[in-house]
Parts: structure tokens; sequence; C-alpha cells
RNA sequence: GGUACCUUGGCCGAGUGGCUAGGCACCGGUCUGCAAAACCGAUCACGGCGGUUCGAAUCCGCCAGGUACCUCCA
């Protein structure tokens, strides 16, 4: 089965065919910098991570561009006033790029946290100014564009005369103009749909650069235009984004690029769901964002306990990324105990030992979980299949059945393979090293405990382990011993 | 108002015409001094009404409920 990837242009599943194979352009809209990512923000992240992960498992060479927005990002859809930045600049009395520089730190620690691959490239719009400004001088040579003292807007009407301008919403012109409001007297726009590529500045404008229409800041849309071009090609294999960005934004951007290049920017246009809060879009202007801080330690009010970044990176590859997920505490705590025993049963795959014969299928897996992924990257039914597999493993554990030295070779390293380099899971067995004192003296409670087991002292054995599990540890008898976890 | 999309068992969540994903919870069992944990097993479903079909959760129509986009948001 070959790669089909959901295609927003043409709103099916088609077959993934490069531009310049084994090489693959991918193109991810980043966030804009002006405060912290919320979980939702994480989410699209995390699924072009699983995307990018398995195009590189299946041998592309892929160049992955995911931008940084710190520029030209308005409030609002005046085309004027503070851009983000500056609103929150002058809020907190900080230069501009201390917020964008700020908060770009925190998304990098939050990706990594959440073990997403670094891009390739990872451009700013405030570094791409003068391949903005070329791209529309471009568009205005072309008649797409015209300047109103200072600003430059692009002609939506006269663009959708020779273009379809909402190819990536199935939308026709006439029914977009409808849902748009009337213009009011002040506005220098033409047309109801145009956007503007620069905007003019204020003298206290504080993020501002020259251009041949005097000093001003480029349109949110238009840095993705630059940048994708610059690093990938005026036509690119993916475009990706979350799905709120689809119908202005990359309407907005496609239109760009075409007028301006003459060429479809992206063959494929990728698009990840929201992520809900009781099926409501979780979205900072809602409110109704979780940090994901807050989702670690638990300190947000509809939690009950805190839940670790494993845990929801296998919550989140649970659904797929085209469906809409419902965050619940219930949810969580569901993933939180199969992501445990699914690693634990990995843990105890290494541990296995190998028979003459098999006794259980397990060799179909891998084809089992490429049909999964090459089905438009189908990360639950992965999860499924491993969790069938699961069941043969910890047979074989129990000695109800057995395995191969080839089969059990091989079903180690689909494993390996899928959930560290496919789905991105890593074990979270405790890492902390500087505790062992600590770690010895519950060792020797423990051991205490076992010499009262010994001697039927049930009395004192119920005791030690009752107050330990009081305190939060988890306490298991083993054959052999015990073994605990806090 | 316009344009799309969604409605699956107690909960989450796959699945697009026949072969009842999976996880969590619940229930039964194994193990255990008793527990816990772990493991094994079973049960439970396709919003409503009508149509197409030998056969529909899956296609079509109507109805009900919900969401998103059309205005900044991944």
């Amino acid at each position: 089965m070959k790669l089909t990837i959901y295609n927003t242009l043409s709103r099916k599943k088609e077959e993934f065919v490069p531009l310049h194979a084994p090489n693959v352009g991918m193109y991810v809209c980043g966030p804009t910098v002006y405060s912290d990512v919320h979980l939702g923000n994480c989410r699209t992240f995390i699924s072009f991570d699983l995307i990018y992960r398995y195009l590189l498992y299946l041998g592309y060479k892929v160049r992955y561009v995911r931008n940084i927005t710190d520029a030209g990002h308005l409030e609002g859809d005046r085309d004027e006033g503070d851009d983000k930045f500056t609103k929150k600049a002058k809020l907190e009395q900080l230069e501009p790029m201390e917020i964008v520089h700020k908060y770009t730190i925190g998304f990098h620690e939050i990706l990594n946290i959440f073990n997403t691959l670094p891009p390739s490239i990872e451009p700013t719009a405030t570094g791409h100014i003068s391949e903005q400004i070329e791209i529309v001088k471009k568009i205005l040579d072309s008649g797409y564009a015209y300047e109103t003292s200072g600003t430059v807007y692009f002609d939506v009407e006269k663009y959708s005369k020779d273009f379809s301008y909402g190819i990536l919403t199935n939308r026709k012109l006439e029914d977009m103009l409808e849902g748009t409001r009337e213009l009011s007297g002040q506005d220098e726009k033409k047309g109801r749909l145009d956007f503007a590529l620069w905007i003019k500045a204020n003298p206290e404008t504080l993020m501002q650069w020259p251009s041949p229409w005097g000093a001003g800041f480029p349109g949110w849309h238009l840095e993705c235009s630059a940048m994708s071009s610059k690093y990938l090609g005026n036509t690119f294999d993916i475009h990706g984004g979350g799905m709120d960005l689809q119908a202005t934004h990359h309407t907005n951007e496609i239109a760009q690029s075409q007028a301006c290049h003459h060429v479809a920017p992206a063959n494929y246009w990728l698009h990840t769901n929201m992520l809900t809060v009781n099926g409501v879009r979780m979205s900072k202007s809602a409110g109704n964002g979780f940090l994901p801080k807050e989702l670690f330690t638990g300190s947000h009010p509809l939690l009950e306990k805190g839940y670790s970044p494993m845990t929801v990176r296998f919550f989140m590859a649970q659904s797929h990324y085209r469906s809409t997920l419902d965050f619940s505490n219930e949810a969580l705590l569901a993933s939180e105990k199969g992501f445990s025993r699914l690693m634990e049963g990995y843990g105890r795959l290494q541990k296995l030992t190998a028979s003459a014969t098999s006794s259980i299928e397990t060799a179909g897996l891998r084809a089992k979980c490429e049909d999964a992924m090459n089905d438009d990257f189908n990360s639950p039914i992965v999860i499924s299949h491993l969790f069938d597999a699961l069941r043969a493993i910890n047979l074989v554990h129990d000695e109800k059945e057995t395995i191969s030295v080839t089969d059990l070779t091989e079903l180690k390293l689909v494993f390996s393979t899928f959930i560290e380099d496919i789905l991105g899971l890593k074990s979270e067995a405790e890492t902390s090293n500087g505790n062992d004192a600590y770690k010895r003296a519950i060792d020797l409670l423990l051991n205490m405990r076992l010499e009262a087991k010994q001697n039927k002292d049930w009395a004192t054995s119920d005791k030690i382990r009752n107050e330990l599990t009081a305190l939060g540890f988890e306490i298991k008898d083993t054959k052999d011993g015990f073994e605990w976890k806090l």
C-alpha cells in the first residue's frame, strides 16, 4: 500500500507523489509568539511531527520548514492599529523583540518536552522583510494589488477573475462577499475581501521598516509566501497548518503566491483539526486554553491531577489528526493507564526469551502498522495493532505461548520503530538520579517488610505497606521480592 | 444569514456497503497470607424516521441536536 494523504484542495485522499523524490518539501505555519502556546497549538505541531517522522521512516529526505511569526500580525480585521507584539510590549513595558524572544523560547521548551523533532529551518518574519517587500512589488507588477496612501492591498476581485480564490474552502466569491460586512466610510480598500500585503505604520508604531511605499510592516499572510518559496521553491509538496487557518490565512497565501510566482504554491494541503474542551474549540480568545504547564502540574480547575507529556502525546496519537479531539480529565486518565500498560509491555518485550518456534502470529505487525500510517497517517489504528501484539507479548511472558528468535527480533524492532521513532513516545521511567539515599531508605523499609512476611508477621508487614501507600507509594509484591514507585 | 462538518457501547476514539478496531471503566477468572499491581477472558454500539440494496454504522433524502469557518486564533 502506498502513502495516501487527504488533500484539502481536492477534499479526498490522494496518493502522495513528491515533485522531486526522494526529496520532500513541507511547510507548516508556526506560532505567533506574543503569548504562551496552549495545548491546542501543541496538537497541531505534534500532529505534523508524526507526519514528519513517518515521511522520514519512508526514506524521504524531508526539508521541514516551520516559521515563527514575529511581526505584522494585527488584532482584528481593520488593517490598522498595533500588531500583537507591539500591543503586548506596551502592556508589559518591554521591547517587542523581548516579547518575541521570550515566547519563542517558551515555545521551543514546550515542544521539546513533547519530544517533537526540530524542523530543518525555522525562519522568522522579521528576518525576511526584504523578501516580503519583493513579493509585494511583484504582485503590484502583475496587477493584482494596489497602493493607497502607504498601504498595499491585494485585489481579490480582480484575482478571482483569473483564478479560483475560494479553492481551499470550496466557496464561491459571491457567497464569500455575502458573508462580509459593509465597508465603513474610512476604509481604503476597494473590495470587501481585499487584504493588506503591506501596512503603513504610524510614527509611534514600534515595529516598522522602510519600503517603496513608506515606513510600514508586512501583512500577516505575506511571510509564509515569502519564506516557503525562498526555502522550498515556488511550488513544493506539502503545506500544513491548523484548520482555523484554512479559510483566511491559507486562502490569502495561495492567492499571493499564485499572483507573484504564477504557479500554485503547494500540491498537498493538510489541515489538522482542533482540540476542544467540552465540545468547544480551545482558543486564546475564548479563554478556555490549557497551558501545558497547567496540564503537567494538574493546576487547571478541570483536572483532578497532572498528566505527563508522554501521556498527552499518546492521548493525541489515539485520535486521528483530522478529527476534533475532546479534552477531559476522564479521557486523559484512560490514556494514562493505556500508555503505561503499553510501555510496561514494551519493557517486558525486551526480557522475553525465544523458543524454537512461534505459537502466535506477530509477523504481519509491521505491514499492518505501515498500512495504517499509509492511510492518511492513521495513528489510532497503529496503536490498536500494538495493543493486539501486546496481548501476544504478555502470553509469551506468562509462558502460555512461544515465540521464535526471528519473530522476537522483528517484534522488538517494530515496537521500537513505531513507538519511539514514529509515534515519538518515550519511556518516562524515573530518571531522577540524585535521590539515592531516599531510594535506599524505601528499599530498607520494604526489606524489613519482606522479613516480617517471611516470619508471617502480617501485622508489621501490612503496617509498612499501608503507611507507605498512604504516603503515595505504590507497592507491588513480586515472586522474589518487591517493586515500588511513587 | 451563507458554507462546511459532526452525531458510534458508561467514557474516549477508529472504521465508509457484508468478515462485530483499540484504550479506559465495569463484570468474571488467574496469581497472592490478605491486598495492590499485573495478566487472561466476557459483556456492551452505531441520533431519529424513511429510501436504495440480497445485505447499511457505512450510500441517498428528511428531521433533531451539535461544532467550525465566514472577524485575530494551531
